[in-house]
DNA sequence: AAGTGGTCTAGACCACTAT
DNA sequence: TAGTGGTCTAGACCACTTA
């Protein structure tokens, strides 16, 4: 019983920095059950408000999750997929289908894939990205990428339409390679990739798709594809669950 | 009134839900206030507790934020950094005297660092990552980086002693160029730079010390840096505030 | 059927901010 | 002083899981 109610600290925080020290000693160890609500009202001797207060706040930090009817447990580590984005040469697209085929033959899951293709106007942001005038046509790869049957990773890809006219790059299947072999067929030759990654909660509607726990975040990251003459060819904006990826980059020090 | 309590949906989310898409539509500006709780009881029909958890949600998502005695905000865009790993080249080092105040200079705030060091036997983690026995003794440099006084960044450096020892890298002060330059002129080459990016909700300390508003997450970096026998030099963990930082990489294809 | 968490009510008192 | 959000109580009823 550690709670003071004349600390000044609100007794909801004294209780989950209580239960957070329990899981860090091991006490509560990973994956095991706490004590239910009602348990915990008599341990600490509040009402059930202040409990649920104190395992929201965990909850919050991701670091117990809860099910109704079952009972709260304590979020065991995920076991993490690195995205080494070094898998985007031109080597490993020659041998794999596209990033994602690949990674599934690493990770060893059964990856499916939902296409989604459309054409629109560029808006704002993805006229300056691509270094086009807004309203110009872009053809848009709207993808869900499942691993048995579980989404995890969504991403959007554009291109102007004029690089995609009359290739499979406007049907749902883009044959080997992905959308980059064709467009080198077509004889575009890349300069290096960019990456600007960004973290943030995620909407609602990624929590459902992705089956996100409370206090997971998204990891955004925008993928800028250009030819040696620097012009754009794709933009691609993909979401991936943060505790179910991590990615690795390498930097030349050149 | 769009709620509708016989739907099944709770309506602690539905009432989310309007708010939320009333921030979207731009009914309620980036900045604005919303309305009071008790108005919010009003308008909904519905208890305080209600409410609370309605606008709860919205906070955690990082939609909205609140202050004590003033009323609760529409989160306005932050203005972001941007990253470039890049200039972890060479060339940038020589002209700055490290990462930090190079981004400094670029951003046009004021740098200040607060270094602690130490020497402590590694860990499991970091045994593994530097490729040494776990124990061994590591020099330890624990920054936290501010920004015109705010705390940004928390960086925790870990180096076997063996290639600190007798250099500035286990003073406060590491001379021109940081510990990179300091290994370079004890005859190091370095290997590309192997970056591991992941994203998680805060611990408490880091909430704090970064002052943190709800539904904001961290990124982790952890840069590990290898001489080009492949002997690692340095294990860097970085924390830095997802809402003030964005990563930039560039991928070569070939 | 029993136990769990999820939702919701109707209050109370407090701390903070503004005027 | 008035208005705001922050904390906390003591219940009620429901939905879900397990046995």
């Amino acid at each position: 019983m550690v709670i003071d109610k004349r600390s000044g600290v609100p007794v909801y925080r004294q209780i989950a920095a209580d239960i957070r020290e329990r899981i860090t000693s091991g006490e509560y160890a990973p994956g095991a059950q706490l004590p239910s609500e009602q348990d915990l009202t008599a341990t600490y001797d509040v009402s059930r408000p202040t409990i649920r207060d104190a395992v929201g706040l965990l909850r919050a930090e991701g670091v117990v999750y809860s099910q109704h009817g079952r009972g709260v447990f304590v979020t065991p580590p995920r076991k993490v997929q690195r995205l080494s984005r070094s898998r985007l040469s031109k080597a490993a697209r020659q041998e794999n289908k596209g990033a994602f085929l690949g990674d599934a033959a690493a990770g060893g899951f059964t990856p499916s894939t939902t296409v989604k293709i459309r054409f629109e106007p560029a808006d704002e942001r993805t006229a300056e990205l691509l270094g086009i005038q807004p309203g110009t046509e872009v053809t848009v790869r709207d993808r869900v990428m499942r691993a048995d049957g579980l989404a995890v990773q969504l991403a959007v890809s554009r291109l102007p339409r004029e690089f995609t006219r009359g290739t499979p790059i406007e049907e749902t299947n883009t044959g080997p390679g992905g959308a980059y072999g064709r467009l080198e067929e077509a004889g575009q030759e890349f300069a290096p990739f960019e990456e600007i990654v960004r973290a943030r909660m995620p909407s609602p509607e990624e929590a459902s798709t992705l089956q996100l726990a409370e206090g997971v975040p998204v990891l955004h990251v925008t993928r800028i594809a250009r030819n040696t003459n620097g012009v754009a060819l794709e933009v691609n904006d993909m979401i991936l669950a943060a505790d179910r990826y991590e990615l690795g980059y390498e930097i030349r020090t050149d």
